[in-house]
DNA sequence: TGGGGGAAAGTTTAGTAAACGTCTGCGGTG
DNA sequence: CACCGCAGACGTTTACTAAACTTTCCCCCA
């Protein structure tokens, strides 16, 4: 069939055997459509070579959202964070497609922000989903005055006037300071990093408001800050333990990968894990379950995240008039394991600990229920 | 027409002149019917006395949802802030109707939140929406642990396991300020009270951080505690005019109702308003539009808190396994009106204050915009 | 009395008729 | 030749139904 010969939308309907209803439907992803169907239009716009009379903006029968993965200086977006990347990408992407949206995803690795916005301006996207994770305020200030519909994640700002959906570090720190209070810990250190993110940043914060608020003591000499990458987080807490280290015991770790590092050197240089000192993470990253010790962890669901994204996006798309920024943020739950015990900061009998693992056991079960 | 005689939806659909999928979807909430062919279904069930054979659980085509009017003390939530409920009301309405629910309103005045604990469970509702403006963070728990679906508005509690929707206070305030710090204004003062609502103590909280960002320093003695009501501001904001109380040069007030007593004073105590003294209130309760001077105050989208609440409902009600808590901040505006000018804190020549009301134009139509 | 099977009642899926909205082409006029 | 207006063609959307599917009830038999 040439492609001059004018061809309509109900040339297509006759060759597939529908409606030309159920053609429009079809290319404009509508409706309810059976896959054989659509199979069949699709097939019949194929092979006849049609093209719509109405142009279509984009082309595609879906408007898209694009997925802005910014690593500026890769000390926490990085391939050891990769499974949440996935999972933001998985909770955006089912949301994503309820509401009829394509999810594009663009990755950007130490170039400037200010060539991230000339990907933006003018693109033929409805909306962009921004990692916030290395980005600074400014940073944030700048690409949301691009004007394109646009909201960040994994970072937080309470008074930047732009959208956010992140993990709620105050709740989560909560959680873990409240369960080593719980459990009689007297000597409660705390594993921070330099880095500069946004998170490290509001998890330091919620550090120090929750020993305020739980009215916990601490020694500012069981404050460690180290690199935040595994080799750096292993290499200097070697350190610190050469230059005579007195350990607290039990310590809350900024993320898994620099509990990871801290524990190996820990356990190299004798330390039993959680005998001598627990240990609490923050991620639940797949090798936190599997390592030996397991780690206790907190959990986000950063599914929801990316899922609660999307829906505030389209919400500022669709809106007839300016909305009012929204920051939404996420609840946490504290994955108990084998990192973490029951132990007080004095030796325990044999009946006491083993009392102490039945208590982590139903301990489990209802942290795991909340 | 006889109820013992055997009806069944075939015979609704007879009378109502259409098909029996469209009387099901009708009584079901579902599909995409016209109110007119509704109404005609409907007037043909009511007439008939139609009583389906499947027993619906709750009798009614749509699920219901609850919003809880809870005043404890009654010093915030009365009919001074009627219009927030109705603003809140208004939000909730439409997005539950969007979602096919049904939205009751029970109010509570003075009674113990057991009282009100007692009224959800086991009621044939879906979920509730709590207004928690006069809630502790003990009744919030109580209320939460009825296992019922709930979503808390006009409150936070950053580490509590429960579902919030509130206005950014630390945003708010921070416009405010920062508006006050931008008009060179040096001495600054805040109009606090020492009722115990979780709005007015994050308020507070937000005035000494944004305080400690913006690097203000201020005096205590600026700082100033009233009554909550418009006639208990108004008497003691005299009370310490009569005290010999010496005046910054302008002052944020936690809510509206406060500045108007506070203006109110101080108009009879001589002082010019903003030429003397600026003032910023807090809700744009209507009254601050059309009284003199006109009220420059902090609007937060009421309706938008309630359609979130609606929206972050549903999906727990809807979810096929636990969510994790979430907690929404909803962004302010600040509207610039006649209590508060452009001028500093020494005299202006008349040259400059000319200016200042151009400038002050000018301001209020970015304001307006953001 | 209990269980199984079949029919009736009700629900859901997916397609279309018809109304609605947009675009293009043609004819007329200056 | 260019511009404007109108009518018809083209595509989209709304809302209803046919038919398939699911649930419930009733009757019959052991």
């Amino acid at each position: 069939m040439r492609h001059d010969k004018k061809l309509t939308i109900k040339d297509i309907a006759a060759a597939a055997g529908v409606s030309a209803a159920t053609v429009s439907l079809v290319l404009n992803g509508k409706g309810e459509i059976s896959s054989v169907t659509r199979a069949r239009v699709l097939e019949a716009v194929a092979s006849l070579n049609y093209v719509p009379r109405v142009a279509k903006s984009g082309s595609a029968a879906a408007a898209t959202l694009r997925f802005l993965k910014i690593a500026k200086h890769g000390h926490t977006v990085n391939r050891d964070h990769s499974v949440f990347i996935s999972d933001y990408i998985d909770g955006m992407s089912s949301e994503a497609s309820r509401r009829s949206y394509k999810l594009e995803i663009a990755s950007f690795e130490g170039q400037p922000i200010s060539a991230v916005a000339e990907t933006i301006a003018g693109a033929p996207i409805s909306g962009v989903i921004v990692l916030g994770t290395e980005l600074t305020e400014e940073d944030i200030v700048l690409i949301q005055g691009l004007g394109v519909p646009t909201v960040f994640i994994d970072t937080f700002h309470p008074i930047v006037d732009a959208n956010f959906v992140d993990m709620n570090n105050e709740d989560a720190v909560h959680k873990v300071l409240a369960r080593f209070q719980e459990q009689g810990f007297e000597r409660i250190g705390f594993v921070t990093s330099h880095v500069d993110t946004t998170n490290f940043r509001l998890r330091r914060e919620a550090f120090f408001s929750n020993v305020d608020r739980l009215g916990i003591t601490i020694d500012p000499a069981d404050i460690l800050s180290v690199e935040s990458t595994y080799e750096g987080s292993y290499l200097d807490t070697r350190r610190l333990l050469s230059d005579g280290l007195k350990l607290a015991r039990c310590y809350f770790c900024t993320n898994d990968i620099i509990a990871y590092g801290f524990i190996r050197a820990l356990r190299e240089h004798g330390v039993s894990i959680p005998g001598d000192v627990s240990i609490i993470g923050f991620d639940n990253l797949p090798q936190s379950a599997t390592m030996n010790p397991s780690l206790t962890t907190i959990e986000v669901s950063k599914r929801k995240i990316g899922y609660l994204a999307v829906a505030i996006l389209d919400e500022i798309i669709n809106a007839g008039e300016p909305q009012p920024p929204v920051k939404i943020l996420v609840g946490a739950e504290l994955v108990l394991r084998d990192s973490h015990d029951a132990g007080n900061s004095n030796g325990t009998a044999t009946l006491l600990r083993s009392g102490s693992v039945a208590d982590q056991l139903i301990s489990s079960s209802s942290a795991r229920k909340a």
